[in-house]
DNA sequence: TATTAGTTCTACAATTTAGTATGATACTGC
DNA sequence: GCAGTATCATACTAAATTGTAGAACTAATA
């Protein structure tokens, strides 16, 4: 009940995240969510899944430098923790584990590489 | 807001389906979970889990033939939808762009095979 | 200095997902 | 036909996830 299982959101927020990098804050975030996914996200439904991604020990945080845009408030910018890396490592083998004993989804094939 | 995302627990029962075939009824998938995942699972919401998959139009059912086991009532065999199919390899396929972006856990080298 | 743009932040509401409890069925074997 | 077992079924509850609205901060530009 208490096994700190991710979301199918939370698990591309939290990706995301490691992709993004040093650009890794909320309003990148739900850009390249929206970019990636096709889905929409509002700015607001992507702080709450990074707020409780940080409280389940899976990404930090710290204010970035203010840069020299136009309304550059400071960024914070987020990061993956090695638990959160764990979750995504694990997770990833899970899937693959499963897609592979479904001939229709296996991986081996590498029918996937474009 | 009316997407049918599919939740974790979800899409691994749906993968269930597809690889237990003729197997696939609610006793067995709720094993089969638990063998495979690590984690408990109730048959009670195993049965509730089928059956939004089956309101979601990812599975169909049929009641099986009586087997010659003791108790042997007949069993109700699930299988998956070519929506179902359709949506578990476009979950796949998204997945795998994701983690192709991050380095540690591309899936490009075949790491992951046994 | 007023306006505007980019962005964070918070508190809450809505929805979806997962789990429980319990009962009903259907069959085998004695 | 009674006891026992495997299984389905249902209705409900609980928890977790996702989304909304809106205020507030920061800096650039006009």
């Amino acid at each position: 009940m208490k096994e700190t299982r991710l979301g199918e959101f939370e698990e591309v927020i939290l990706l995301l995240v490691g992709i993004l990098g040093e650009e890794a804050y909320a309003f990148k975030i739900a850009e390249e969510f929206q970019a990636q996914s096709g889905r929409a996200s509002s700015i607001g439904s992507v702080h709450s899944t990074l707020d409780r991604l940080k409280e389940k020990g899976f990404l930090t945080s710290e204010m970035g430098q203010p840069t020299a845009e136009r309304g550059g408030r400071r960024k914070r910018i987020y990061s993956i923790t090695a638990e959160g890396k764990t979750a995504l490592t694990s997770s990833r083998d899970f899937r693959l584990s499963l897609w592979n004993q479904y001939p229709g989804l296996s991986v081996d094939q590498l029918s996937f590489l474009s």
